[in-house]
DNA sequence: ATGAAAGCGCTAACAT
DNA sequence: ATGTTAGCGCTTTCAT
C-alpha cells in the first residue's frame, strides 16, 4: 500500500505538504502542487479512509436509513437512495435498514462510521426522534413528526398535493370525490404524509362545498377491487377519485372499468405518485408527482449546510405539481 | 467520546485487555470480562470505527454496487440489497452505484474503505473484470461473466430455468412456444443471465422437439403488445410462451386476452420473474422464483468465507424452483 | 491471564 | 509557502 510518507518522499516535500496539497486546505504554491499531485498519480495514492478518519474526525460516509415495511413503494425507496448516491458527492452512503432500529442508528453514529444521517419515512410518533436529537451528528429527515422541534425534515408538501388534486376535480366541475389512500396500518402507525393528503384533501373539499369521503387500501388488486366497489355503493354520485396509493392505481382503474364506469369519460381520476408510474399506465393519469430525486438531492444539501455548520430550516415543504393526462376531464351534465 | 482508555480505567484494567475481553480474541477469566463488559455498558462505549480499521485493517464494510440500468426490474435490486444488508450480521453496507464505474470500485477499495464488494449486473464481457481480479480485497459477483478465472460468481442458474419453463409447456402437451425476454440492449450489452436463458430455452426445446422462437421486449406495455401481436402472426400455432422479462408479463398477458387469447385456456404462460410479481398477477403465473433474498444471503457467505481466507468455489448456481399457478395447462385438442 | 508499548496512516496545530 | 510533530483511538505484538 502506498501511503502519504511515499508521496512525500517521492515529489520531495513533507507529509503535511502532500496533505494539503491535495486537500487545497491551505495556499500551495502552483509548482509544490503539480509535483505533489504528479506523484500522486504516479504511485496511485489513495489515502487511507480510516486512518483519515481517526485524524479529521470526518468519515466521509453517511448513512441512510431505508423503510423496508408494508405499504411502503420500494421503487421509491431505490430511486432515492440513487439519487442521494448521486447528490453526496464527495460523501459515500452506508446502507441502514430501519430494521435495525435505534440501535442501527446508534451503531454507526457512535462510532462514527457516518458523519450525518439521512431517515426516510419518519412516522408521526416516530421513536427514533429522541435519539436523532441527541446524536452528536447531524441528519435529515424525510417526512414529518408531529414534534419536529430540533430536527431538519424536508417532504412533499402532501397536505398541499391532496388539495391541489381535489381543486383540480372541482375545477373540473365534480361535486362528489373521495380518496382512495394508503393500507390503514400505514394510518395506525401514523405515517405523517399519509395524514396530511387525508387533511388536504378533506380541506379543500370541504372549502370547495363539495362530498367527499376516505377509504384506506391496501395494495392487492383484490382489495382494490373491493375498494372500488364500496366507493360505489356508498357514494353513487362519485365522479371524482384521488388515489394515494401506487400499488392500487393501476387495479382500482381495472376494477371501475370492468365495472362500468370509463375513465374519464365517468370517472375523473388523479393520483399521488411518481410520474413514472402514472403515466406509463393504460389511461395516463393526472398526478402530483413524488419528486424523489428532488428530496434526495435537497436532504443531501441540507445535510451538507448542516455538517458545515451552517443553520437551516426546520422545515422544508416541496410545492406539489400536478400534471394534467387522461384520466380527468369536466363532470358531463348527466352523469350515469 | 468514551475511549477504550476510559473503559479500561473504570474497568481497572489495561486497554489491551478491554480490547480483547469484547473481542474474545484471547482467552480472558471470566471475572475480568464481566468488570469490562459492565465498564463498558456503563460508559457507552462504542469503538471508533476509523481506529479500529486504521489498527487492524478491517473495516467492517462490504461494498454492494447496484446497477441502475435500463432493463433491470428496480425492486429486484432493492430486496437484493436488504437481503445483503440482513445477511451481513457484522458487516455495515455501503451502497456504490454502478455508475460510478471502476473509479468507483477502485475508490472504496484502495482507501480500505470496505473489505470486500459484492457486484451486481455483471456483463458477459464487463470491463470490470480485470480490475476485480487485481483489487487486493476479495469480491463476489451475481451473474456469469463470460471468463470468470479466478473469480467468484453465484447466481440462479438461468439456463436450468430457461429449460424447466420448456420442459413444464413440453410435458403440458405444448409443440409450439416463444421466450419472450429482455429489452433487446439488454443482449446488446451481453447480460449473461438474459442469454443463458435464450440457450436453455433453445436447448430444451430442440430436445423436445417443438418449435421454438425468441423474442426480446421492451418494458413498456405498447411494446409488449406489439411483441404479442408479432408472436402470433409469426407463430400461429404457438400454445406456450416463457416470459423473461418483469415489466412485460402484465402488459403481455392483457394483450394475449385483448387479442382474444384466453390463459391459459389458449396460451399457456410461464415467466422467469420474482414470487411476489407472479403470484400478485390477475392470472397468477406459473414462474421460477428469481431467489434474490438467496443469492444475497449466498454472495455474502461467499465473502465471509473469502475474508477468513476459505477458498471458495468460482461458480455457484443456484437451481430453479418452478412453481406451478393459474397461467399454465395441458393443451387442448384444436387449439383455435 | 494480563500489561506495556509500538504502530496503523493521516491531519492539523505549531513552528519557521 | 513549507516543514515538524503530536496525536486521532484502536489492535496487536512482545513481554511477563
Amino acid at each position: 500500500m502506498v501511503k502519504i510518507t511515499d508521496v512525500a518522499r517521492h515529489a520531495g516535500v513533507s507529509p503535511s505538504t502532500v496533505s494539503y496539497a491535495l486537500s487545497g486546505k491551505r495556499p500551495i504554491s502552483e509548482e509544490t502542487r503539480r509535483r505533489v499531485e504528479d506523484s500522486a498519480r504516479a504511485l496511485g495514492y489513495r489515502p487511507h479512509a480510516g486512518a483519515r478518519a481517526l485524524a479529521s474526525s470526518r468519515s466521509n460516509v453517511l448513512a441512510l436509513v431505508v423503510p423496508l415495511r408494508t405499504g411502503i413503494h420500494v421503487p421509491v425507496v431505490m430511486q432515492f437512495a440513487v439519487s442521494v448516491v448521486t447528490a453526496a458527492r464527495d460523501h459515500d452512503v452506508l446502507l441502514v435498514t430501519q430494521e435495525e432500529g435505534e440501535e442501527g442508528l446508534r451503531r454507526v453514529a457512535d462510532t462514527a462510521l457516518v458523519d450525518a444521517l439521512i431517515v426516510m419515512d419518519v412516522q408521526l410518533h416516530d421513536p427514533r426522534l429522541p435519539l436523532l436529537r441527541t446524536l452528536d451528528r447531524p441528519s435529515v429527515m424525510i417526512g414529518f413528526p408531529l414534534e419536529a422541534e430540533g430536527l431538519t425534515c424536508i417532504d412533499l408538501d402532501f397536505r398541499a398535493a391532496g388539495e391541489r388534486c381535489v381543486e383540480h376535480l372541482a375545477q373540473l366541475g365534480h361535486r362528489v370525490v373521495a380518496l382512495v389512500g394508503s393500507p390503514p396500518q400505514v394510518y395506525v402507525r401514523g405515517t405523517a404524509f399519509a395524514q396530511r393528503v387525508v387533511q388536504g384533501f378533506t380541506a379543500a373539499a370541504d372549502r370547495a362545498g363539495i362530498a367527499s369521503a376516505v377509504h384506506p387500501c391496501g395494495t392487492t388488486p383484490a382489495e382494490a377491487r373491493r375498494v372500488a366497489e364500496r366507493l360505489l355503493s356508498e357514494q353513487p354520485a362519485l365522479t371524482g377519485v384521488v388515489v394515494h396509493n401506487e400499488a392500487a392505481l393501476e387495479p382500482l382503474v381495472d376494477a371501475f372499468e370492468e365495472l362500468g364506469l370509463r375513465v374519464p369519460g365517468d370517472l375523473s381520476v388523479t393520483a399521488i405518485c411518481p410520474d413514472r408510474l402514472a403515466s406509463t399506465l393504460r389511461v395516463p393519469v393526472t398526478s402530483v408527482a413524488l419528486p424523489s430525486a428532488e428530496v434526495g438531492e435537497r436532504a443531501v444539501e441540507l445535510l451538507m449546510r448542516k455538517l458545515g455548520g451552517e443553520a437551516v430550516p426546520e422545515a422544508t415543504l416541496l410545492p406539489p405539481t400536478l400534471t394534467r393526462r387522461a384520466s380527468t376531464a369536466p363532470r358531463t351534465v348527466d352523469p350515469r
